[in-house]
DNA sequence: TTCCAGGTACCCC
DNA sequence: GGGGTACATGGA
């Protein structure tokens, strides 16, 4: 696999970040190399990514390889977010709201990825009640024991995410060797529901309602409104999701003076200020209140 | 050792 | 429907 990665090149890419797009708590499979790029795998073919900050360019080493530079182009561009105009998000949330100055100085070079559902859904089904470290051992180690091995890149073995089929297919005595705690039992229902279509409502949710989306996560095993709005968010391109976990409890209440446990206050604050734009509001915040900002 | 973690299910009223 | 609590595990 060394040696056969094409390079793909994005110029004129502004507000953009690796380190804080990929490090802001949103995604938990890319890494960081020593040569300050950003190794990760997307829909199971690896790439490494850097940013040159002063010429604004980004390089991609993939092995995804579509018959057309028009095609790749157009991946990366959907899967970094970069369609998007954030200067203007970002003024418009500034004007709207003065507050979200430093957060969104401290994670200027952040963008929301457009995850693949599939994992987005197991993935923050996974974090609840866990740390970040933890989440990504747990991730990499599901990984490791049940996804596809596709190769090696700096001597490290890299693995697809699990297909849908393969943990719907597992009891939760397999799920053992991953530390899951008591999450392995919801993961192994959860994907036996989802593999009640093959996957196919989560494959096409982001074109779907989103009163209908969201009962459909939240009516998945181990799933609630906490875990469904990241998926929606993270992987169902609906920005104006607002997910409220306790980390954002905290930075609300030390920023708005809003009660820790009041998440209806913060929504309210949230779509009063931050609409249309309240799920990329919520990850400057969260960026900001974990001391990201650097 | 103790505390805490990108919550949820389940019980009780 | 709102409020309290158990839940497995490991990092700090």
């Amino acid at each position: 696999m060394d040696g056969r990665l094409t390079r793909h090149v994005i110029e004129g890419v502004r507000d953009f970040n690796t380190g804080q797009t990929f490090e802001c708590g949103q995604c938990f499979r890319w890494r960081r190399g020593s040569d300050g790029g950003y190794t990760g795998i997307v829909r199971g073919c690896v790439a490494n990514i850097y940013y040159d900050n002063e010429e604004d360019i980004i390089t991609i080493w993939s092995d995804y390889m579509p018959h057309s530079e028009t095609l790749r182009d157009a991946f990366w561009r959907d899967y970094l977010d970069l369609n998007r105009d954030y200067a203007d998000i970002k003024r418009g949330l500034v004007a709207a709201d003065p507050v979200m100055y430093d957060a969104i100085d401290a994670g200027a070079g952040i963008r929301i990825l457009n995850q693949e559902p599939w994992e987005t859904l197991i993935s923050f089904l996974i974090s609840q009640n866990s740390n970040i470290p933890r989440i990504r051992g747990c991730i990499e180690a599901l990984c490791t024991a049940f996804g596809e091995r596709i190769g090696t890149f700096e001597g490290r073995e890299l693995h697809a995410f699990p297909t849908i089929q393969r943990l719907s297919s597992l009891k939760e005595e397999d799920l053992d060797i991953c530390g899951l705690g008591y999450r392995a039992k919801y993961l192994a229902e959860a994907a036996r529901q989802v593999n009640v279509d093959g996957g196919a409502f989560l494959a096409t949710a982001d074109k779907a309602e989103a009163g209908k989306v969201e009962d459909y996560l939240k009516s998945l095993s181990g799933v609630g409104p906490k875990v469904a709005h990241c998926v929606m968010l993270f992987a169902l391109r609906r920005t104006d999701i607002f997910p409220i976990d306790v980390w954002m409890a905290r930075v609300m209440s030390e920023l708005y003076g809003i009660e820790e446990s009041d998440h209806d206050a913060m929504r309210a604050y949230a779509q009063e200020h931050f609409s249309p734009w309240g799920g990329i509001a919520q990850q400057y915040l969260f960026n900001y209140i974990r001391g990201n900002g650097k």
